[in-house]
DNA sequence: ACCCCGCCATGACAGATGTCATGACGGGGC
DNA sequence: GCCCCGTCATGACATCTGTCATGGCGGGGT
């Protein structure tokens, strides 16, 4: 019998992929959490074989709860689950000692195999997205150039992200500027979504 | 028996809410699809009594495929269900004849109950979203300014937007000035936000 | 010790952006 | 018929952005 810990925000979702993998007769979820912070306290509690954790969530990023987990509880293998296929993710999932990781496009089947196989020791990637991974690489952006051109994404001037950072007008120009052409962008909007599909962000 | 039709591009969440509604002894899920444009080929085959339809969608969108769904099939129930509670897809959903709107926030009873509500007769509405809509109230936006401000979504310059809609450049920037005052914000990326957050894109 | 790199800052400049006034055209609505 | 509104356009203006050169500061690496 695998144990299984879901966590997801959606309350929808979580409580249908329970369903489907209760349908899996060596499959058991013990546990339900809606929120990050939650994960390692619910593990503990419940000591799960394998978690399934989502990578939107409040509270705590499904990937630190990811990193968290691993550390807490080694012996708990993680999946981490996510709507978007973004390169990026993958690389954090995996330096955060994910065992697995699985897209929502992927088939039902494909993800109660992905539990089996992690439980059974191996890791699970989609091959796809591994190969893109390679491809986009690791964030060229420094720390100072990721945090701008996160303020950046609601749309604020370049005052506002300067009053938020405590920068100056022209640093907070500088960094932009440098997001802008390490991305490729042409625009610091255009920088904004190139960053955020990578997920450099 | 309620026979249900599916229809969510993400494989995983809608084989994990067949598994779900499945375990219902009163309901059927018939049919799923995981396209907007197949929604009413599908229903035609296998007339369900109501179809629950998700608002991201490849193909066609959820919403007018509810549309086109109560058209052709006035006597399938429609159940708009999405990840995000905009206020303007409740009011959309509505508009194309939809008799219920579930958010993936709420809880799997919920869902079902939807679904057997409607299959009643009744609608089924989120009450907070509903106030949330009413007070947003309908897009100000006229169509030009929601197509321009939907196109300076992923980023181009004026250039590219008028380049796009054969329009001058000038016209553009009335458009977005237009839609920068209508919503309230100081920036075209500000607008674009408050624009996508109201459901207004 | 030296150099490289990230971070912060300043100043200057070209080009893009947002605002405004103004005007033309066509389609309703009263 | 008249007026309002949406659409498209032009021109002018102040401001904001993106780029570049330059320089200071501190932390590693070799």
């Amino acid at each position: 019998m695998i144990k299984v810990l879901l966590a997801d925000d959606q309350a929808l979702v979580r409580g249908a992929f329970a369903a489907m993998l209760g349908l899996e007769p060596d499959i058991e979820v013990v546990a339900e959490v809606s929120a990050g912070d939650e994960v390692v306290d619910a593990a503990r509690r419940t000591s799960p074989d394998v978690a399934l954790l989502d990578v939107q969530m409040p509270g705590k990023d499904g990937l630190s709860a990811a990193a968290e987990l691993h550390a807490a509880l080694p012996s708990c293998r993680v999946i981490v689950c996510t709507t978007f296929g973004r390169p990026g993710y993958l690389a954090r999932a995996m330096a955060a000692g994910a065992a697995g990781f699985v897209v929502k496009d992927a088939s039902p089947e494909q993800l109660v195999d992905a539990v089996r196989r992690v439980h059974a020791g191996l890791r699970v990637v989609d091959p796809t997205l591994a190969a893109e991974s390679l491809a986009v690489g690791r964030s060229p952006l420094t720390d100072r150039e990721r945090d701008v051109l996160a303020l950046a994404r609601d749309g604020g001037t370049v005052a506002d992200l300067a009053k938020a950072l405590h920068l100056s007008e022209g640093t907070v120009r500088n960094h932009l500027s440098a997001a802008i052409g390490k991305t490729g962008a042409r625009t610091r909007a255009e920088a904004v979504r190139l960053a955020e599909d990578s997920g450099w962000l």
